[in-house]
RNA sequence: GCGAGAGUGGCGGAAUUGGCAGACGCACUAGACUUAGGAUCUAGCGGGUAACCCGUGGGGGUUCGAGUCCCCCCUCUCGCACCA
C-alpha cells in the first residue's frame, strides 16, 4: 500500500473492476424491490461541466446507497444528441454534426467513467441514433392519427440567430432560451402537439406529485394558467353577429362600458368600414403590428387604442357600448376580445381615463362606497355587487356563480374555462433533428409515412451553408419521393422535430433500449417505470418536465405506457456558483472537471460537490474547499496505512467485552453516525451533513487510536470503526473506500456489502448531560445516570453550586423539565 | 406589480419536533517537526480586555424558553409579468 494518497493509481483500477465485473448491470428481478434512479441526460456539447459533476455525483450516491439497501437499481445514462450546436459546428468549422456529436460523446463518456459513476452502460444510447428516433417517428404518426399532432398556419416565435421556430416555453423574457437573441414573430405552417388536450389533467395531476418541489409545481400551475369564468355574447348594434368575450369577472358585467379587441382580431379592419374611423383604425393597426410581439410581451407599453365605429349591446344593461381596438389585448388568449370594466380592472381603468370613457362602480368593498371620480386605481378585489339590477347586494363570489347560470338560461353566453397553455410547436427549420415523417402528395394531400417505411433517415450528405432554411429543403434526394397511396410524386416534410421531443420519452426507452421491433417492451417498462427519483436542474421546470409529463399521458392513451406520471420524486439541484456568478464560459469562471480529476481525483471532486452545500441549494465553488476535501481523504488514507498492520489479523467487533468507558463512547458514536448518515440520505438527501458526521467519527477514531488501543478489544473496535467509515463513505467516494476496504484484507468488495444497521440499544448513553437554565438562560450542566428519575434530575440541578448562586435570596416559582435534556428553573419576580 | 424562497462568525454551511446557536469544513493565529513549507501534527478561533453581558437582516409580540411560531418592515435571489 502506497504511503501517500494517490487517487490516480487507484481510481482507474476500481473503474476497471466495475467494468469487468459489470457491477452495475441490471435486469428485471420480480423478487427484488426496484428503484429507478435517473439524472437528466446531458447534451453532448464537448465536455462535462461542474453542473454535470454535481448532478451525477448526487445521483451516484443515491444509486449506490439504494443498492446497498437491497434495491434492484436501474441507473442509466445516455445522450440528448440532437440539437443546434452540432449544426453550428458544421457551419463554422466544417465538421459534420454526426461526427462532432459522436466525438463529443466519446470524450464525455470517458469523463463520466473517470468520475466512477455507477451506470449500467449497456443501456446507453444517443437520441440521434436511428434506432431511437425511428420510434419517435412512429409515435408522431400515431399521434397524428389521433389528432394529437396537427399542422396549422400560425404566428410563431422566431429566433433569427437560431434560424428556427421556438415553442412558447422556449421563450424566456422575450428571448431565446438557447442563445438569448430577442425573439421575433413569423407566420408559418407549423406542426404542433396538442398539449392543450391535456391541460386539465396536467394541472390536476400536479396535486399528486407530492414528491416534487412545491416551486416546480407552482411554476407549472402558473404556466398552465387555468381561468374559470364565462363567455359572454355581445350582439352588434346595426349589423349582424356578435362579439364573444371571455371573462373571469362576469360579476362585473353591469360595469362593462366598452369592449376591447386585439389589433390582430379578424374583425379589426372590418368593423370600421363605412365609418369615419376607417382610416384611423387602419393606421393604428399598422403601427401596432410593427411593435414586435416580444417587446409587447416584456415591457409595459403605454396603453393605446382607437374607436372602431362599431357598437355592441350589453345584454344585461341593454346599453349600447362602443367597441375599441386596444394594444394590450392579446389575440392568442381567450377570444381576442374583452369586456372592459374600468372600475374593476386596472388596464381598463387606465384606458378609460385616457379616452374619457365611463367608469361605473358595480362592486363595493365591505363598508366603503367608491366613487368613480375619486378613484385613482381600479378596485379589483371581491366585494358586494352594486348597481347590478337584481344582483345588487350579492357578494361578488356568489354573483359570479349566479350570473354564469343566468347567462346560460338566457342564452347570452356560457360558463367557460380557459388555459394559458398553448399547443407545443415542434417544427424546427433545421437539419440536426428527427425528420417529421409526413408526405405531401398533389393528389392525396398530406399523409403519414407508412410504418413499414420507417424510419425516415436523416441523410448524411448535406450542405451546411448557414444561410438559413433547413438543409433538407435543398436536398431533392431527400424530399422527392413517391406517394405510398397513389404512386405519384410526393414530397417529404423537411422540418425536423424539436429536440425536446427526444427527451420527452427517453426515460421509458432505458427500460428496454435493445428492443428493435417496437419502441418499448411493455413488460420491462412495466417493471421499471415510473422513475422513482429524477434529478436535474430547475431550469427545466416548465420545459422538459412539462413536455415529458404530456408525452407520458399521450403514450398512455396510445397504449404504450400504463402510467400517468413519469417521475415520482424530483430533486432539483442548485447551480454551481463561482465568484458570485453562475459558472459559465461567458463569465470566464469555469472550473474544468478534467483538471480536477487530474489533480485531486474523482473522489475529491465528488466529495467536495456533495459536502459544500445541500443538493437543492446553489453551490459556492471554493478552491480551498476542494483542498479540504482532498485533505480529508488523505488523512483517512494515512490513518488506514498506519494501522493496517495492527488491524490485519483483527476481527472487527463493535462490541467487544470489557470496553473501557472511553472506547464505549466511540462505539456509541459509530452507531450514532450510522443512524445520522442513514437519516440524512433517506429523509432529505442532505449529504453535506452526512459527510460532516462521518468526519466527526473519523476525528474521534483518530483520537481514540492515538490515546491507546493497544488492547485486543481496542483493536477490534478501531477496526470496526474504520470499516464503518469506509462503508458509510462508499456511496460518496467509492474508489478510495474500496481500496482501503480491500487493504484491510476484506475479500468481498463493497458492492456486495449491505448498508450497516445501527442498534437502538447501542445508542443509549449511560450518562446524560442535562442543561440547567435559570430563567431560560444556560447557567450550568450536570451529568446524571441514564436511569435517573425526573425528580432526581431536578434535585441535582437545584443542588448544583453554580445554580445555588443564582437562587440566593430568590424563590423558585416553577421548574420546567424537558425529559433527559434540560431543566429550566423559573424564579419569582 | 404578483408569486415563491432566502437573510446565521471572515467564508461555505449546521442546529430535522420551540430546548446548550455556530456541528463539519475553509480561512486565519500561535506552537511543534523541519534545510525549507503552500506538507503534516497540536492548540486557539462570534463580539465586548473580564465575573458577566451582547449576538441568527430590523422592529414588535407569544412563551419558562424563539434562528425556529405570529404581526409589521428592509434587503437579496428566482419565477411570472398587460392572460381579461
Amino acid at each position: 500500500m502506497e504511503e501517500r494518497y494517490q487517487p490516480k493509481k487507484i481510481e482507474g483500477k476500481w473503474q476497471r473492476i466495475w467494468e469487468e465485473n459489470e457491477s452495475f448491470r441490471v435486469g428485471e428481478d420480480p423478487k427484488l424491490p426496484k428503484y429507478y434512479l435517473l439524472e437528466m441526460f446531458p447534451y453532448p456539447s464537448g465536455r462535462i461541466h461542474m453542473g454535470h459533476v454535481r448532478n451525477y455525483s448526487i445521483g451516484d450516491v443515491i444509486a449506490r446507497y439504494k443498492r446497498m439497501r437491497g434495491y434492484n437499481v436501474l441507473h442509466p445514462m445516455g445522450w440528448d444528441a440532437f440539437g443546434l450546436p452540432a449544426e453550428n459546428a458544421a457551419i463554422e468549422r466544417g465538421i459534420h454534426p454526426a461526427k462532432w456529436t459522436s466525438e463529443n460523446i466519446a470524450y464525455m463518456r470517458d469523463q463520466l467513467k473517470k468520475m466512477g459513476f455507477s451506470y449500467d452502460w449497456r443501456r446507453e444510447f444517443a437520441t440521434s441514433d436511428e434506432s431511437y428516433y425511428r420510434w419517435e417517428q412512429l409515435f408522431f404518426i400515431e399521434m397524428f392519427q389521433r389528432g394529437l399532432a396537427y399542422k396549422k398556419l400560425s404566428t410563431v416565435n422566431w429566433c433569427e440567430r437560431c434560424q428556427t421556430v421556438l415553442a412558447n416555453e422556449q421563450v424566456e423574457g422575450g428571448r431565446c432560451w438557447r442563445c438569448e437573441e430577442e425573439v421575433g414573430v413569423r407566420e408559418l405552417e407549423q406542426w404542433f402537439f396538442r398539449t392543450t388536450a391535456y391541460a386539465e389533467e396536467l394541472l390536476r395531476d400536479l396535486d399528486r406529485l407530492t414528491g416534487w418541489p412545491e416551486k416546480v409545481r407552482t411554476m407549472q400551475r402558473n404556466w398552465i394558467g387555468k381561468s374559470v369564468g364565462a363567455e359572454i355574447i355581445f350582439p352588434f348594434v346595426g349589423r349582424d353577429g356578435s362579439l364573444n368575450v371571455f371573462t373571469t369577472r362576469q360579476d362585473t358585467i353591469y360595469g362593462a362600458t366598452f369592449l376591447s379587441l386585439a389589433v390582430e382580431h379578424p374583425l379589426a379592419l372590418e368593423l370600421p368600414q363605412g365609418t369615419s374611423q376607417q382610416g384611423i383604425v387602419r393606421g393604428f393597426v399598422e403601427r401596432m403590428k410593427k411593435v414586435s410581439q416580444a417587446r409587447r410581451g416584456t415591457e409595459e407599453v403605454e396603453k393605446e387604442g382607437v374607436f372602431t365605429g362599431a357598437y355592441c349591446l350589453n345584454p344585461f344593461t341593454q346599453e349600447k357600448i362602443p367597441v375599441y381596438l386596444a394594444n394590450f389585448v392579446l389575440m392568442e388568449y381567450g377570444t381576442g376580445s374583452v369586456m372592459a370594466v374600468p372600475a374593476h380592472d386596472q388596464r381598463d381603468f387606465e384606458f378609460a381615463r385616457k379616452y374619457d370613457l365611463p367608469i361605473r362602480v358595480v362592486i363595493q368593498p365591505q363598508g366603503q362606497t367608491l366613487k368613480p371620480e375619486e378613484m385613482t386605481e381600479a378596485y379589483v378585489e371581491d366585494g358586494v355587487m352594486a348597481a347590478s339590477g337584481p344582483f345588487s347586494g350579492l357578494p361578488s363570489a356568489e354573483g359570479r356563480e349566479q350570473i354564469a347560470n343566468y347567462l346560460e338560461e338566457k342564452g347570452w353566453g356560457k360558463k367557460d374555462i380557459r388555459y394559458r397553455l398553448r399547443d407545443w410547436g415542434i417544427s424546427r427549420q433545421r437539419y440536426w433533428g428527427a425528420p417529421i415523417p409526413i408526405l405531401y402528395c398533389d393528389s392525396c394531400g398530406m399523409l403519414p409515412v407508412p410504418e413499414s417505411e420507417l424510419p425516415v433517415i436523416l441523410p448524411r450528405d448535406v450542405e451546411f451553408s448557414g444561410e438559413g432554411g433547413s438543409p433538407l429543403a435543398k436536398l431533392p434526394e431527400f424530399f422527392l419521393t413517391t406517394c405510398p397511396k397513389c404512386g405519384g410524386p410526393a414530397e417529404r416534410e423537411t422540418d425536423t422535430m424539436d429536440t425536446f421531443v427526444e427527451s420527452s420519452w427517453y426515460f421509458a426507452r432505458y427500460a428496454s433500449p435493445d428492443e428493435d421491433r417496437r419502441p418499448l417492451d411493455k413488460a420491462r417498462v412495466a417493471y421499471w417505470l415510473p422513475v422513482d427519483q429524477y434529478i436535474g436542474g430547475i431550469e427545466h421546470a416548465v420545459l422538459h418536465l412539462l413536455y415529458a409529463r404530456f408525452f407520458t399521458k399521450a403514450l398512455r392513451d396510445l397504449g404504450w405506457l400504463k402510467l400517468d406520471e413519469p417521475f415520482t420524486n424530483l430533486l432539483t439541484q442548485g447551480m454551481v456558483i463561482k465568484d458570485g456568478a453562475k459558472m459559465s464560459k461567458s463569465k470566464g469562471n469555469v472550473v474544468d472537471p478534467d483538471f480536477l480529476i487530474e489533480r485531486y481525483g474523482a473522489d475529491t471532486a465528488r466529495l467536495f460537490t456533495l459536502f459544500a452545500a445541500p443538493p437543492e441549494k446553489d453551490l459556492d465553488w471554493s478552491d480551498h474547499g476542494v483542498e479540504g476535501a482532498h485533505r480529508f481523504l488523505s488523512r483517512l488514507w494515512r490513518f488506514a496505512g498506519q494501522h493496517r498492520q495492527a488491524l490485519l489479523g483483527v476481527a472487527p467487533d463493535l462490541d467487544p467485552p470489557g470496553l473501557p468507558p472511553g472506547l464505549a463512547a466511540l462505539r456509541r458514536l459509530v452507531h450514532r453516525t450510522i443512524k445520522k448518515v442513514t437519516d440524512d440520505i433517506e429523509e432529505r438527501f442532505h449529504f453535506n451533513t452526512a459527510i460532516a458526521c462521518v468526519m466527526e467519527l473519523f476525528n474521534a477514531l483518530s483520537l481514540a487510536a492515538r490515546e491507546g488501543s493497544a488492547t485486543a478489544e481496542g483493536a477490534s473496535l478501531i477496526r470496526a470503526g474504520l470499516e464503518a467509515i469506509l462503508v458509510l463513505l462508499y456511496p460518496f467516494v467509492p474508489h478510495v473506500a474500496s481500496e482501503l476496504w480491500e487493504s484491510l484484507g476484506n475479500r468481498r468488495s463493497l458492492e456486495e456489502i449491505p448498508w450497516p444497521e445501527y442498534s437502538a440499544e447501542a445508542l443509549q448513553e449511560e450518562a446524560l448531560l442535562i442543561v440547567v437554565q435559570v430563567d431560560g438562560r444556560v447557567r450550568g450542566k450536570i451529568t446524571v445516570s441514564a436511569d435517573a428519575s425526573d425528580e432526581q434530575i431536578e434535585t441535582e440541578a437545584l443542588a448544583h453550586p453554580k445554580i445555588q448562586g443564582y437562587l440566593q435570596g430568590k424563590s423558585v416559582r416553577r421548574v420546567i423539565q424537558v425529559p433527559r435534556r434540560l431543566v429550566n428553573i423559573v424564579l419569582e419576580g
